[in-house]
DNA sequence: GTCTATATAATGATAGAC
DNA sequence: GTCTATCATTATATAGAC
C-alpha cells in the first residue's frame, strides 16, 4: 500500500526523472506515468514544470538538510560515517548532482550551505587533533566539497575507470580508500611545489582583496 | 576578417553553445545565428545535430590531444604547466566538462585516456622522487582526474565560494594554493582512518581482484 | 482532485530555388 | 554553398467535464 499523498508520488517521481535524466529531458508525460496520474494533474497541481523543480527543489534541500543537521549535532568527522549517510540517498544524491552541475540556485545554496558546515566541522576536527590546520581554512573546505561532489557527479566514469558498478559498495570502497591515502599523505614527495607557488605569492601579493584588477585591460 | 571557413565558423559556434547551455537547451536556430547563416546550413553540412554534434565531439577530443601530446612528450610533472595549458583552451574545457557529465561516448574515451596518462606521468613523478608512490596507482589516478575534472564542471560554484569569477586568474590561483596545500599534506593529522581501512580490507576482502588489473599497461 | 481533450509554441528536419 | 519556406513532431500548458 502506498499511503503518500498523490502530490508527494508525483513529487517524488519527478526528482528520480530529474535526477535520472535531467531537467530538460524528462517529460511532464513520463513522469505522470511513473506516479500513474494524467498529464494534466501534475500541472494542477504544481502550475508549472518549473514549479514542479522548485517543488523538487526544496524537497531535496530540506531533505539533505535534516541529515546532515543529525550530523554536525553528534559532531560527526568520522569519513565512513560521512559515506554511509550520503549512499544511503542515492535518488536525491543524483538529483543533487544534476542541479549542482545545470546551476539551479537551490543547488547552489546547498553547496555553499555544506562548504560553510564543512568548514565548521574541520575546525572541530582540527582542535580535537584529527586532521591538519590549513593556511586558509575556507578555500579548502570549498576545494574538498567541490571535489567531493564533483567527483559523484562523475561517478559514472570513475566507475568505469575502477571495472565496477556506478554507486555499488565496490565503488565506495576503492573510492574511500584511494581518497584516504591521498588525504592522509597528499601526493607530493615533498613540498617543493608548495614553497614554490608561496614565494610567487609573496612576491606578487595574488591574494584575494588586491588581485582586484589585475594589470591587463 | 574571419578567414575561417564556414564549416569550422559552424563548429565552433555550436562547441561555444553547447558547452554554454549544453546540449539538449541548444537550438541549431542559435549556433546557426552566432555563426552568421541559416538554420538549413548547419543541417546542409552537418546531416543532424547529432551529427553536428559528434563532428564538435571528435575536434575538441583532437585539440586536447595535441596540446596534452606535448606535455607528455616534454614531461611536464609540473602543476602549474598543467594549470596554465588549461586555462588556456576555456571554450574546449567547457564543452568538455558539458560531454563529461551528460556521458557522450567521446568524452569517457577522453576520461580514460587521461587516466592513463595521468598514472604514466605519475609513474616518472614518483621515479624522480617527485611524487610519493601510492599503493594502488590506478585507483590514484582515476580518483584524481575525477576531483580535477569534477572540480572544473563546478567551477561556477568553486568561484561563488572564493568570491572571483569563474574561470578567471584569481581563481586560478586560489584553486591553485589550495590544491597544493591539500596535496603536499593530505588533511588527516595521522594515518588513523587510513589504518582503520586497511584493517576492515583486509578482514573483509572487500578489494575486487585489483593486484590482478593493476599490472598490465 | 482527477480526467480527457485541445490550444499553442518551439524544434529538428526537408524541399527546392538560386 | 547558401538561402527561404514549410512540414512533422513533440512539449508545455489550458479548458472544461466529472
Amino acid at each position: 500500500m502506498d499511503d503518500r499523498t498523490t502530490k508527494s508520488r508525483i513529487r517524488d517521481a519527478a526528482i528520480h526523472r530529474f535526477g535520472e535524466v535531467g531537467f530538460e529531458r524528462a517529460t511532464i508525460r513520463e513522469i505522470a506515468a511513473d506516479a500513474d496520474v494524467s498529464p494534466g494533474l501534475v500541472l494542477h497541481h504544481f502550475g508549472s514544470k518549473a514549479g514542479l523543480r522548485e517543488a523538487c527543489d526544496e524537497h531535496v534541500v530540506a531533505s539533505f538538510g535534516a541529515s546532515r543537521a543529525e550530523m554536525v549535532e553528534t559532531g560527526t568527522t568520522d569519513p565512513f560515517a560521512t559515506l554511509a549517510a550520503l549512499r544511503e540517498e542515492e535518488p536525491h544524491l543524483r538529483y543533487l548532482m544534476r542541479a549542482l552541475r545545470d546551476g539551479s540556485p537551490a543547488a547552489a545554496r546547498l553547496f555553499d550551505e555544506v562548504v560553510r558546515e564543512s568548514e565548521a566541522m574541520t575546525a572541530l576536527g582540527v582542535e580535537a587533533g584529527i586532521l591538519r590546520p590549513s593556511e586558509h581554512p575556507h578555500d579548502q573546505a570549498v576545494l574538498l566539497v567541490a571535489w567531493q561532489f564533483g567527483a559523484l557527479a562523475l561517478a559514472e566514469h570513475m566507475a568505469r575507470g575502477f571495472g565496477v558498478e556506478p554507486f555499488s559498495d565496490e565503488m565506495t570502497a576503492r573510492v574511500g580508500r584511494a581518497a584516504l591515502e591521498v588525504l592522509s599523505h597528499g601526493v607530493f614527495a615533498d613540498t617543493r611545489y608548495e614553497d614554490a607557488w608561496r614565494r610567487l605569492d609573496e612576491a606578487a601579493d595574488v591574494t584575494p582583496a588586491d588581485a582586484a584588477e589585475g594589470e591587463s585591460e
